[in-house]
DNA sequence: TAGTGGTCTAGACCACTGT
DNA sequence: CAGTGGTCTAGACCACTAC
């Protein structure tokens, strides 16, 4: 691990010299992944500056996502996070005819062993968003049902799902526990064939609330995924609200140029 | 703007608490978009902490894209980006035949001022990436271009297409300027009819270069669009490899239940 | 010129990790 | 125990902005 020096002359601040060096030696592959970088001890010696200028140089890094600072034993770069490809597919029929919901159909597809905790099953107001989608008036209530996906026990995705009233109650789609095939089997079992869903994707950096239960690193994005799922009469069934962490996903959409 | 105290026995850390109340203060709406946070020294005096102490709690807010700091202004709350929608229509032939590339066909629906700039076109290798999905073999060369998309004159958009030689050379394809319609409609002229697409999406943190060209702001994460476009004959004939700032973006996908 | 954030120094004590 | 990062203090000089 060959480190440069410090250009005084250089107008760039030193702490961005320091970050650009270390930057340089991950992207070159001297520094591999889980490799630990300079202690700031090290930095101090080898740049010959003050310790606030050896910490700052490394949280350039740490707000690029690139290194994890693990108290007591380090600053490592940052293992590649398993990659899960979401295929615009996930939602076809023949998943939940086969009894699985989509979280767990693709995660198994992708040798993955996947989970589901923190199911609250609620009822109440829409929120603004949602209501436009599901084309609600303001009083209308919704049901709601929050979970938070694990993969390998890891949290990875966080869902709000919002379902008229009308359409889930006296179901298992108010209950605890949907059944095989999930919220979507039991829409059309009551008669609501399903026929389109539309995607809203964005992404930006998490809530202190998601960082906590997503538990995500200082520097990590998530990608937001709104569906809205129609019936063959056009209209919206369900609005599901969810919150990737980034690096865990690729989502895959297929369409046509027509 | 009335901030609380600092609670010395609470165990989080005194600059996480400040982060904390300001972020309350942001979310409740006692900051306003384009609002003035407090200045370091009202911070110090006001919980009675040291600068470094303050300027951690405001570096928190920085790091998520909440607050942006101006040297000799101060820290502002952000404001809320213009959002662009790119629905999965944007490719649809009939702007093509109306003669505008997609970009700027998107951005004249929502009513912006598009413009391009930083052009290059050359020649060379393909990466990994876009030789595996244009299904090359190691030593095919690409006609490669590159391009900058600004809305309003500010950068939103990169955008690098790779296509492959035969399909290039000789058309305006590998000029600089592609003439109306773009790409697709060179394509489509040379009878290489399209017939659908593939995006691959992801989120991460910009690298050091992306956020200079995006000209970011710490805390702004970017999305990815890969592209793949395939012809009747089921072949690939373009890949193009975009960056967009992600809090400028929506993006739209509309699939079958199947 | 006064006020702002940007950067740096030189210390200090703490909590956590590994030996 | 020594080494690591986490946090805090109390200063300093600088560049930029607004008045």
């Amino acid at each position: 691990m060959a480190l440069g020096s410090l250009d005084r002359s250089d107008d760039r601040a030193p702490y961005r010299q320091i970050a650009d060096q270390l930057r340089t030696a991950i992207d070159r592959g001297d520094l591999a992944a889980g490799d630990k970088l300079p202690s700031e001890a090290e930095l101090m010696r080898h740049y010959d500056v003050a310790r606030m200028t050896a910490r700052q140089a490394i949280q350039e890094l740490r707000a690029e996502g690139r290194v994890v600072a693990e108290q007591g034993r380090g600053v490592f770069v940052r293992l590649p996070a398993p990659v899960r490809r979401l295929a615009s597919d996930r939602f076809a029929r023949r998943h939940r005819d086969a009894g699985q919901a989509a979280f767990l159909a693709e995660a198994e597809k992708a040798g993955v062993t996947p989970g589901v905790d923190e199911i609250h099953v609620g009822r109440g107001p829409a929120p603004d968003l949602v209501r436009e989608r599901l084309k609600l008036d303001e009083a209308a209530d919704v049901v709601i049902r929050s979970r938070r996906y694990l993969a390998e026990g890891q949290p990875v995705e966080t869902a709000v799902s919002y379902i008229p009233v009308d359409l889930a109650e006296g179901t298992p789609i108010a209950e605890q526990d949907t059944g095989p095939g999930g919220i979507y089997a039991r829409l059309e079992e009551s008669g609501h064939m399903l026929d389109r869903f539309t995607e809203e994707i964005t992404a930006r950096m998490p809530t202190a609330d998601e960082r906590r239960r997503l538990k995500l690193g200082p520097g990590t994005p998530v990608l937001t995924v709104l569906r809205t799922a129609y019936d063959t009469d056009g209209r919206a069934v369900e609005v599901c609200d969810t919150v990737k962490a980034a690096p865990a996903y690729v989502l895959e959409y297929d369409f046509p140029a027509r």
